[in-house]
DNA sequence: GCCGATTTGTCCGTATGTATC
DNA sequence: CGATACATACGGACAAATCGG
């Protein structure tokens, strides 16, 4: 879960309500929505309510706003082939959104202490106590993704290979009431190793590169509590974004 | 150009008041910033308007906001060892933003008609007139990105070698007076083709695959005018990207 | 080209809710 | 509990862009 529960605050139901008669196609491409004013009318609120519901649809590409003239609908829906990637979430949570069933296998449960290698790479200062895991992400009993990630041992007390196998997320969030704020991630492309070629069946033969994901995850603590490093076989990955010139 | 001209909004400029203040490092790690209320006083604006500009930070992935508590600095000085992709930007302004000097060679320039298949992947209807551009990018005097163009023929009137050599988006800005509004990417791995290797200097038997970013760019008349395919060399791709948990 | 109506953009002030300390 | 700080919401004023007459 995380984000599909009901909103209660206005500005939210409204961008939903909004989102959803975009995706039935309740306007058709490039129409006009409706102007502010009436749609302060129709939902009986303050124009800044719906001034703020609109700022979100734009930053997810769904409109654009054109000074003088109004908001135009310019959402086209997507076919979706491959596993695409949208803001935190847990493998869980994407798998559900791309409308697919996702297993979950642990590969490696262990307890260490970062030493200068490790630090060096994940930006836990020497001498941290972590756990590591080697996580293998099966989407429709095809094994996709394979993650590296470290939790700082002190956040995430109590960490099980059970949990690890279900979901950490989950655990982090209503079991020890944690706020996930953010992300800082990185997207590269780097060489396949053994493990990849193992676990994901591939051949070097074939691809000999992998997509890679590392982020640095945050809590409203303000301490980096995860690093993780998602490894993506090329021809299931897909990221999306929509970038607004400013 | 295009995003670094003297703003005259109010939020704007506190925006990058404060960006700056935290990238000089005024700020230290996880610190909080002034609260809103002193922040309204020493700007001398109101409180909505503090919002607004810290919002862009928050966004920016340069600070949390945490109710009841204040707004924490989390911003971290990156390391730019490789080319970085930020919003809708032209090749010449990412190159000025990472401190590199970029240049651009137009290897292949030509007007068509929309296939089927060209169609197909541009999303550009069959029959449309369309500029068809094939340019390499050097950073530094190495080859890094061969970038495929269509341009929409009537929206982008008079386009030349010389005018592509230099930089598109100048001309369509400055000169056309276009405004360019959004821009729908997505980002995948793919095989390595034999332009890629002739012209990136690249060895197959080393790495087998490009990032490539495919985008669809809409003007404020909400017509699509460009699908570009960029293709970067793997070595030295990179993709930074904040993400907000909600 | 001008003018007025419409529509979005910016900015302000205020009130109330909610989380932290 | 009170003080502080951010979050939500309202209403109003004026600016800037678009469009039709």
């Amino acid at each position: 879960m995380g984000s599909d529960t009901m909103p209660k605050n206005k500005y939210e139901l409204i961008y939903k309500d909004l989102k959803q008669k975009i995706e039935n196609e309740e306007f058709s491409y490039q129409e006009l929505l409706p102007s502010e004013h009436t749609l302060v009318q129709t939902y009986g609120c303050s124009r800044n309510t719906i001034r703020r519901a609109i700022s979100q649809l734009v930053t997810d590409g769904y409109v654009q706003t054109l000074q003088g003239k109004g908001v135009r609908n310019i959402f086209r829906p997507v076919e979706q082939t491959s596993f695409t990637i949208g803001g935190i979430e847990s493998f869980r949570e994407s798998a559900a959104r791309n409308h697919q069933t996702g297993r979950t296998e642990v590969l490696c449960f262990m307890e260490l202490t970062a030493d200068e290698k490790i630090s060096r790479w994940t930006d836990f200062p020497v001498g941290t106590e972590l756990y590591y895991l080697q996580r293998l992400h099966y989407l429709d009993e095809k094994p996709l993704i394979i993650n590296h990630n470290y939790f700082l041992k002190s956040a995430v007390p109590g960490l099980t290979p059970e949990i690890a196998s279900h979901s950490i997320y989950d655990y982090l969030e209503h079991t020890l009431h944690m706020t996930i704020v953010n992300s800082r991630r990185v997207m590269t492309v780097e060489k396949i190793t053994q493990i990849d070629e193992k676990y994901l069946h591939m051949d070097a033969n074939d691809y000999n590169c992998m997509a890679v994901v590392s982020s640095h995850t945050y809590n409203s603590d303000g301490v980096m509590f995860e690093f993780t490093q998602s490894r993506h076989r090329p021809d299931y990955f897909r990221f999306q974004d929509n970038a607004v010139r400013k």
